[in-house]
DNA sequence: GGTTGGCACTCGTGGACGCAGAGTGCCAGG
DNA sequence: CCTGGCACTCTGCGTCCACGAGTGCCAACC
């Protein structure tokens, strides 16, 4: 166990490291930092943090810089989020308000994210899967050609065509319509299988198939996971990762093309709260020296979709939670009201 | 004018600067290329070159480079388009085959188009303005409030909501969508306006303001242009630009998230054919140092949207310009079949 | 036992220097 | 007009050295 001034010291490394970006010496530390000890003493101390791995020296004889382990430390127990203040709320809610349509949304909330943190932010579009759905539209395009439109409460919307097996009349189209929405408008995704279980009994028997076709059809749209799209930003904020660039910046910028990545990055957040995750706990190995900083957010009580950006380990973690968490929180406002 | 033989001088250092990334001496040049006189009469070629302002020196005493209008000389007189071998167009074809949907195809495309050229690419969604309409759709969402849903023969789906000055009966929304169909469906979206102009005519007063309403809707959305969306892939490729990264890939990265900028950029090239904006004629100082080689694409004869890619004027312009070209064929017909 | 000042040691940084190597411009001769 | 030769000018690179920041350790002190 580490004694109270152990921690201080910790703290006031990460907070200086952070601030200057070069590695931190004892004396410098207790100049910035009133800790009230000499020099000496905290050369002890921090010793023992590199012994116990949360601290680390670049070469021998230079200043220690925080570990991967240290700034875990110091995100869960040394340091707090930083709310933001009341003229940078009133920003966000200004800016968000401005937006016409959900792209227009997820757009606006990834510049607003990439310009508070000054990192690269990453918004997933609201996942269909935990929203409801407002509508569905079957048109005929040809005698066996149906599109199916799915408008979901977020304002997203999802088309697909649907081959069916045998010609489907108007009317039926009209009744199979009918009989649909007031089935499943409004009611959640997850519930959306069985309230259609039966529905093809409906139907006389020439219709059956293509109505299953539908509505399988369908099913496969509201559980389709790979559809999860997102939008990343703020790239040009890479530049001011480090100094030995082309190393650093190209597996993130390689890492932030990788759709599937970044989704699984965000999916595996499964804190409620403001989830972070530092180097080497990132899976990928292209964002080993980065850390990712994320939250869900959501219409409503429910999170739908989450949404975060990814830094340099040496970042401003208060700060980018406190952005992080509220611009999730208007961007759930925004969709709430829409 | 210049000779025969400085046009092949200026041509073998664009080629091996491009190549080598280094200045090059009249040395080097006289070794690596056969022109059939000695490095003495290449520098005195070397030097009226820079006299006209086609290759500059870096320091006093250091090989040449070619400047912008160097660059542009080569594209437009010394080098052709460089055609894809025959297993790059059918690796090209096969991995745009497997698309699925309109965004499919347009991520596709972009991954496609960074890999041949490893540079920056840039794919705009087919635009609205120049093709025609599937189908429009109208849904009820509420007495007073109308859904409109327009897809395209690209497969675009674009939705508006419209807020009606009166409520707006089922039977009167069928009316409308039937009579609206069988007018604009299959028809290019220049023509619309034309077609639909009457056709509050037909309606009982009543309805008259809510028609109007849904079809200026409609109209509003046909011309948006502003609606225009890119996607971009391939940034991983700008560490590949120079040695002095900061400075040169910065401003590229902020053009890059403007898409007004890059939009901007790709409506500028009128030419039918491959265009190519080399250093400073891009009209954005971030990408003075880049260069553009952008073409149209489109279902049938005409193009509906551009595409192409950003790279340092220092590219491979014939193999760029192939590559655009050949991806922006196969897209184009990707689109037409479906 | 924790804290402190002192001291020797380690290394990375940055400036000065010098040396090659590449490239140039110019000139005289073919 | 081309060519070979020659003197000149840079940049890049490696070496060397001195400086300074920072450390670890130890003996002394509270």
């Amino acid at each position: 166990m580490l004694s109270e001034r152990r921690l201080q010291v910790l703290r006031a490394i990460v907070q200086d490291y952070v601030g200057t970006e070069e590695p931190v010496g004892s004396k410098a530390l207790t100049e910035r930092h009133s800790l009230g000890v000499s020099p000496a003493t905290v050369r002890n101390d921090m010793a023992a943090l590199e012994e116990d791995g949360y601290i680390a020296q670049p070469h021998t004889s230079a200043g220690r810089i925080p570990t991967d382990k240290g700034y875990r430390l110091f995100v869960d127990k040394l340091a707090g989020v930083k709310p933001m203040t009341a003229p940078e709320r009133r920003a966000i809610q200004n800016f968000l308000d401005g937006a016409v349509d959900l792209d227009d949304v997820v757009a606006r909330t990834v510049r607003l994210l990439a310009q508070l943190t000054r990192q690269v932010a990453v918004v997933q579009y609201p996942s269909l899967t935990r929203s409801t759905v407002r509508h569905v539209e079957l048109l005929s395009l040809a005698p066996a050609r149906v599109m199916l439109v799915l408008i979901t409460d977020t304002g997203r919307v999802e088309q697909r065509m649907v081959d069916c097996p045998a010609p489907f009349g108007e009317a039926s189209l009209a009744d199979l319509r009918a009989r649909l929405n007031s089935r499943v408008a409004g009611r959640r995704f997850t519930d959306v299988p069985r309230l259609v279980e039966d529905l093809p009994d409906a139907f006389e028997a020439e219709d059956r198939g293509t109505v299953s076709t539908v509505l399988s059809t369908l099913l496969e749209t509201l559980v389709e996971e790979n559809e999860e799209r997102l939008m990343i930003g703020g790239t040009a904020n890479l530049t001011r990762f480090g100094h030995d660039f082309p190393l650093t910046i190209r597996p993130v910028l390689e890492a932030l093309e990788e759709q599937v990545v970044l989704l699984k990055l965000l999916g595996e957040a499964k804190d409620p709260g403001v989830t972070v995750r530092i180097g080497h706990e990132n899976a990928h190995e292209g964002l080993n020296s980065t850390s990712v900083v994320s939250v869900g957010y959501g219409s409503g009580g429910e999170a739908v979709a989450k949404l975060g950006v990814v830094g340099p380990t040496r970042m401003d973690y208060p700060g980018t939670m406190g952005a992080v968490r509220a611009v999730a929180r208007y961007v759930g406002q925004i969709l709430a009201e829409s």
